[in-house]
DNA sequence: ACTTGAACTTGGAACGATTCTAAGTCTCTT
DNA sequence: AAGAGACTTAGAATCGTTCCAAGTTCAAGT
């Protein structure tokens, strides 16, 4: 549901960083909030074309390097792959999983993120971590039902 | 400097994994393993074609892809940038430069990645994990050097 | 040694995600 | 209402990587 107080959040934002708010950002913007999953530019496309049928992919790709810019989305690369999008703001991990091609949030808590910064050697300044698993998901019935 | 060792090395590993021991792969091997940093496929392509001038790219991808299937070297995957190939074979994180492009190996304890294991819910079966940091390196006399 | 099939190499074509370009539209500011 | 600059659009261009078809090499069995 598309509330007045996330596209006013969503102006501030652009505006603040000197970008300009317009329909195309804000349908997109939407678009990436209305769904917890981690979708392509394409994707994201093919979904905002509902709303808007004229919409070029060029504007799309252009849509979401503005709310990255501005911090209100995060990219998510990954492996030879085209790159995700994901609302979720939390510093997190991604699980990727590798029979569906899903991609999961893991939380990382904030002595983890501190214990990792303090990794680095003397001089270096990390502006971002990533971390990220790879990997499969096991159906948790599976779990309690085997028998070993 | 090649070494006897490392080529049989090199075959006993290729062939453990089905895969044949060629003049391609051992040159390919040995430039990767001949400078410590972190080449992209063309820059191994460029180094490798002073011993073997008739190689192609083609085949470079080839062998890189050989030498990480049998485990003797890994993939560095960037942002949107050409995958880069590395003889570390210890566990480490990598730091990028956005200054300089240079990529840095960072070690992990081993308690660390154990906790990073941790992380991951119930059913969450990681086979590899990515670290990387991403920011600047400031020179070493700048921090002795500096006022504050 | 000879055959046969699979693995490998090669150059060039193809691919796919992303970026660029040029033209047109919109919107702030004056 | 005019000018400047930001934005959108469609299509072309880019670039790392993979695919393809043809020729070569290798290993194993006769």
């Amino acid at each position: 549901m598309i509330t007045d107080t996330q596209n006013t959040a969503l102006a501030q934002r652009l505006t603040h960083s000197g970008l300009r708010s317009t329909p195309q950002r804000e349908v997109v913007y939407q678009v990436v909030l209305g769904k917890r999953d981690h979708p392509t530019a394409e994707e994201v496309f093919d979904r905002v074309k509902s709303a808007m049928p004229t919409i070029s992919l060029a504007t799309v790709y252009n849509c979401l390097d503005a709310l990255v810019q501005c911090g209100l989305i995060k990219q998510v690369n990954s492996v030879r792959e085209p790159s995700r999008y994901c609302p979720n703001l939390h510093e997190h991990a991604h699980f990727h999983d590798e029979a569906t091609g899903e991609i999961h949030d893991v939380d990382i808590p904030a002595d983890l993120i501190a214990r990792l910064h303090n990794l680095l050697p003397k001089g270096y300044d990390a502006v971002s971590i990533d971390l990220s698993f790879r990997g499969s998901v096991r159906a948790l019935h599976a779990l309690t039902d085997q028998q070993n």
